[in-house]
DNA sequence: CGGCTGGTTGATTGGTTTCAACAAGCGTGG
DNA sequence: CCACGCTTGTTGAAACCAATCAACCAGCCG
C-alpha cells in the first residue's frame, strides 16, 4: 500500500524501490490525533510528523482570539525536517479533522538523506515548495480581493490534492468549515460564505456534502490569476 | 573588515576563525545593482546572493499592476541557498536602494558545509529564520489592523537590522517609500501615511529624513504584540 | 427535548481604497 | 538661472469592501 508521503516525493523526483522502502521504514509507529486538537504547540521541543491522513495546519494564535492559519497542512505533507535544529517550535500545529501522523525522528532522517540521494532532493525540494507556497498566501493576503483569494486557494488545493491523488478529476474533498477557511484567508466566515455564495453564482464551483466540485476549472484559475508554477510539481505526476 | 553576512550568522552561533575566513572567500566579487532595478527576475535561473549593502525584497507582481513584497531583505542576508535546486525562480527579486551584493556559487556552498558544521548550522537556521518570519508576515498581513501592522514590521525591522549592527540604538536608517511600506504591508500609500501619521501622533515614532526613531519602544512592541522569538536570534547576539 | 456547531441572511458600521488636488525636494536641460 | 518634470509625501471627500451585530435555520448528539 503506498501511502500518500510516497506519492508526495514522487511528484517532486523518481524514487527507487530501495528508496520506497527505506521512506517507508524510517516512519515510526502511526498516532491518531482527533479533529481540533493540537498535534505540537507554540514552544513545544520541535519533532517531525508525517501527515499520513486527514487535514492539518499552522496557525498562530493572538491573545485576544484572533486565529490564522498560516499553512494547511495535507496528506503527504510534513513539517519542516530542519526545524530540529531549533530548539522551540514557533509556532502550533493542529489538525483539522481527524489525522494520523506518522513521526520520523532526527536520525532517520539523517540517515535517509545519507543513504539516498534521491530521497534527500525530494525532501530540500518539499521545503522549497512549502516555502514558495508560504510567498504565495503573503500574496494572496496582501494583495487580492477576497473572491480572488477564494478561488487561489480552491486552484490550489485542487492541484496538492491530486499531486497526491486525493481528488477525483475536478472534485475533491473538503473538510474545512467556513470558519476554517476564513482563519486561513484572514477574513470573517460570514464573509466567506457570502463569497462563496458569489462563486457559486458564476458557475464556478459548488460546495456540497464537504465535498468541493469545480464546474469551470480554467474560469476559477482565471479569476484566481493562478499559475501553478509556485507549487514546484513536476508536471507529469503532478497531473496524475 | 566584518561584513554583515558574518554578523548575520554569528548572531546565530558561534564562529571560529577558520569559519569566518572560509565564508569571507567563498564569496565571489560584489557588484552593484542601482536602487529600483531588479537583482532577478521570475524564471530566471536560480543563483544565490549575499547582500553586503542596501536594501532588497522578494516580490510578486500582477498582471494588472498590484505589487506584492513578500519579504524584506536587508544587509547581511542571503536568498535561499537550497534554491538551487530548482531550475527557475518563482518570485523576482528587487533592489529597494542601491545594493551591493555577492555571489555565492553552488560548489563554494557545498564547500563551506562540508569543511564547517557551524557554517552548516548558520546557513540552516538563516533558512528556518526566513521561514518563520514569512509566517509572521502571513499572520501580519491576515489578522492584524493597519496600525497593528505597521508598529509589527517596525518592531520587526529594528531587531533585525540591531542584530547586524546597523541600529544606532532605537533609531535606525529606513529607506523604504512610504509605497513600498504599503507594497510590503498590503495597503496603499495614502492609508500608510495616515498611519505613519497616528503612530507619530501616539508619541511611538518618527521618521524624518529616511531614519526611524522609535521614541518608545515598549509602547510600539506592546501596540504590535511584538515578540521577537520568530526571528529566532540568540538573545546575546542580537542584542549586541 | 435542549444545546451545540455550522451555515445563511439582513442591516449597519467602519476601516481602507479610490480619486483628486497640491506641496516640497531634486535633478535636468534649455 | 529658472522652468520643467518627476518622485514622494500629504490631506480631503466619497465610495466601497468587508467586519460586526443579530437573528434564524438545519443537523446532530447526548
Amino acid at each position: 500500500m503506498t501511502h500518500p508521503f510516497l506519492r508526495k516525493l514522487q511528484s517532486y523526483v523518481h524514487l527507487s524501490d530501495a528508496d520506497r522502502m527505506w521512506l517507508t521504514e524510517a516512519l515510526g509507529p502511526p498516532r491518531a490525533v482527533a479533529a481540533r486538537a493540537d498535534i505540537s504547540a507554540e514552544g513545544d521541543e520541535p519533532r517531525v510528523n508525517v501527515l499520513l491522513e486527514g487535514w492539518a495546519c499552522r496557525y498562530r494564535q493572538f491573545a485576544d482570539g484572533r486565529r490564522q492559519i498560516v499553512s494547511l497542512l495535507l496528506p503527504g505533507e510534513a513539517c519542516d525536517p530542519d526545524i530540529l535544529l531549533l530548539d522551540r517550535q514557533d509556532h502550533a500545529t493542529g489538525a483539522l479533522t481527524r489525522c494520523t501522523l506518522a513521526p520520523i525522528s532526527g536520525a532517520a532522517l539523517r540517515a535517509l538523506t545519507a543513504r539516498s540521494p534521491a530521497l534527500d532532493y525530494a525532501l530540500r525540494r518539499e521545503v522549497l515548495a512549502t516555502a514558495s507556497i508560504q510567498r504565495e498566501w503573503t500574496a494572496s493576503l496582501g494583495r487580492r480581493s477576497a473572491i480572488e483569494r477564494l478561488a487561489h486557494l480552491f486552484c490550489e488545493l485542487h492541484a496538492r490534492l491530486t499531486a497526491v491523488g486525493l481528488a477525483q478529476g475536478s472534485s475533491y474533498p473538503m473538510p474545512l468549515t467556513q470558519s476554517d477557511l476564513a482563519d486561513a484567508l484572514g477574513q470573517t466566515s460570514v464573509h466567506i460564505n457570502r463569497t462563496l455564495r458569489d462563486l457559486r453564482g458564476l458557475g464556478l464551483v459548488s460546495l456540497v456534502n464537504r465535498c468541493l466540485i469545480v464546474h469551470d476549472p480554467s474560469g476559477l484559475a482565471e479569476l484566481a490569476h493562478f499559475d501553478a508554477a509556485y507549487l514546484h510539481l513536476t508536471t507529469r505526476a503532478g497531473r496524475r
